[in-house]
RNA sequence: GGAGAGGUGACAGAGUGGUCGAUUGUGCUUGACUCGAAAUCAAGUGUACCUCCGGGUACCGGGGGUUCGAAUCCCUCCCUCUCCGCCA
């Protein structure tokens, strides 16, 4: 969530912001309303604060006529404290619910989009920042997408995902799930050579946690809960990687701080299902292996593209060809600032598949969670907090087997072979 | 799951109803001493919000209560540790 401050000090800026969101003049409403709301806040607090200070003050006054012995006195004043105090209750009510209104208001604003994001709708609108194509594959006449692949070569099995479970939740077999251990072992290595530190988070949440990103309140259908305990299934390791520093008031010299995780995601995506979201282009457990980066403000912007040079050397590696898109205000998720969307070809289907999103979140999750960094002058800042996928398995797997099926085989691309072991599916 | 102990500032650890946002030690910062370091000495060292920039308010695991007044008493929830049970 945007802090009151910044939408008092730039406020155009903000309401700007949320035109390029496409909000209309009515819903950009809520931006006074917030300002309002402040204002009561404020004056609640003074006035709370000073009838408590009278309060406090004359508690302190009977302390002392009582070591006194001055008992009547004593009695007298307190007459006068208790109605101070009926006084506070209703100012604390008061108080309590503008913050709670106030709290309301912000967290319906969306991040402030950076100046370079252009406008646009929606995914129409997004720009091209980079395509790489060197790698654009030729298939056989009798291509066929990943789905098929998978059963020809028994890589993976959607009926048994939901004869355990349900649709949705794929079971890797055989050289599938090799392919699929040695991808996330690859994604690691790189990550770790790159100067990430790998982490190995817990795959279940508290509310807490789930609030600091801003899975809660906003976007809370979208993970699976396990009400009894209170715990959410993290649909990203964005979620508890980045939650490690939430409240921490991190040493400048500390920063960057920059870690990877893999971990399976768990997404209920309610949205609707189709032949486009057929095989694994679309599932509700994926294995993906993340990238988050704790940085100081001056240079989170320089960072977010070495993050997108990074993420671009791993799908050269694949020998997979794809394009980088930079968002538009009308597709840049609520919390994001600035969003690249990476996308690969999946030959046979003849589609773009969405397989990282490398964002910039300013200090928009780390107010949220009030994560800081005390500065070379002693102040207290908000860090930025970016993160990334790098790279989300499953589409990756479908780009690969569609581009790489040859009538031999599926070949497997070079970078892999230490891992898979093999160099052809058969 | 059962029994007991406990949760206080970066850490350790006092404080069991009043002047306690909190003794002290360690750490850290600055200064003195020193050729320099160690040691020693002195000073400083939480966060948030409000502010007429003097200061004010809140926070001692979370929430609620008693009281003129709560870190301290009561209720409740959470967590940690020890022992027992169960277990990969």
């Amino acid at each position: 969530m945007l802090q009151v401050k910044t939408i008092r000090e730039d406020k155009n800026r903000i309401i700007n912001g949320l035109r390029k969101r496409n909000w209309t003049a009515q819903q950009i409403k809520v931006v006074d309303r917030i300002l309002e709301t402040d204002d009561r806040r404020r004056a609640a607090q003074k006035e709370l604060d000073d009838l408590l200070a009278e309060s406090k003050n004359m508690a302190k006054q009977i302390g002392q006529l009582m070591g006194q012995g001055k008992a009547p006195e004593a009695e007298a004043l307190k007459t006068r404290v208790a109605a101070i105090k009926d006084q506070t209750r209703v100012l604390e009510a008061r108080f309590e619910a503008l913050k709670i209104e106030l709290d309301g208001l912000l967290y319906a604003v969306p991040n402030c989009l950076h100046k370079s994001v252009p406008k646009g709708k929606t995914a129409e609108d997004n720009k091209i920042a980079r395509a790489w194509t060197k790698s654009f594959p030729i298939l056989p006449a009798d291509a066929v997408p990943h789905w098929d692949l998978a059963k020809k070569y028994k890589l993976f099995d959607f009926e048994l995902g939901v004869k355990l479970t349900g649709a949705g939740f794929p079971v890797y077999r055989g050289q599938g799930a090799k392919l699929q251990r040695a991808l996330i072992q690859f994604f690691l290595d790189e990550a770790i050579k790159a100067g990430y530190e790998e982490i190995i988070p817990p795959l279940l949440v508290n509310e807490d946690t789930a609030r600091g990103t801003g899975q809660l309140p906003d976007k809370e259908a979208q993970m699976y809960a396990c009400e009894r305990d209170n715990l959410y299934l993290i649909p990203t390791a964005e979620v508890p990687v980045t939650n490690l520093v939430r409240d921490e008031i991190i040493p400048e010299k500390n920063l960057p701080i920059r870690m990877t995780a893999y971990t399976p995601c768990f997404r209920r995506e309610a949205g609707a299902w189709g032949a486009h979201v057929r095989g694994l282009n679309r599932v509700h457990q994926f294995d993906k292996i993340e990238i988050v980066h704790i940085e100081h403000p001056d240079r989170s912007y320089q960072v977010h593209q070495q993050m997108l040079r990074y993420v671009s050397r791993l799908l050269q590696k694949l020998e997979l060809p794809y394009r980088i898109l930079l968002l538009c205000g009308g597709d840049t998720g609520f919390a994001s600032a600035k969003t690249y969307d990476f996308e690969v070809w999946a030959a046979a289907q003849e589609r773009w598949l969405e397989v990282s999103s490398v964002s910039n979140f300013e200090t928009f999750q780390s107010n949220r969670m009030q994560l800081r960094f005390r500065d070379a002058d002693g102040k207290i800042q908000l860090a930025h907090t970016l993160n990334g996928s790098a790279l989300a398995l499953a589409r990756i797997v479908a780009a690969l087997l569609e581009n790489n099926q040859t009538p031999e085989g599926i070949r497997i691309p070079k970078a892999l072979h230490k891992y898979t072991g093999f160099k052809m599916i058969i």
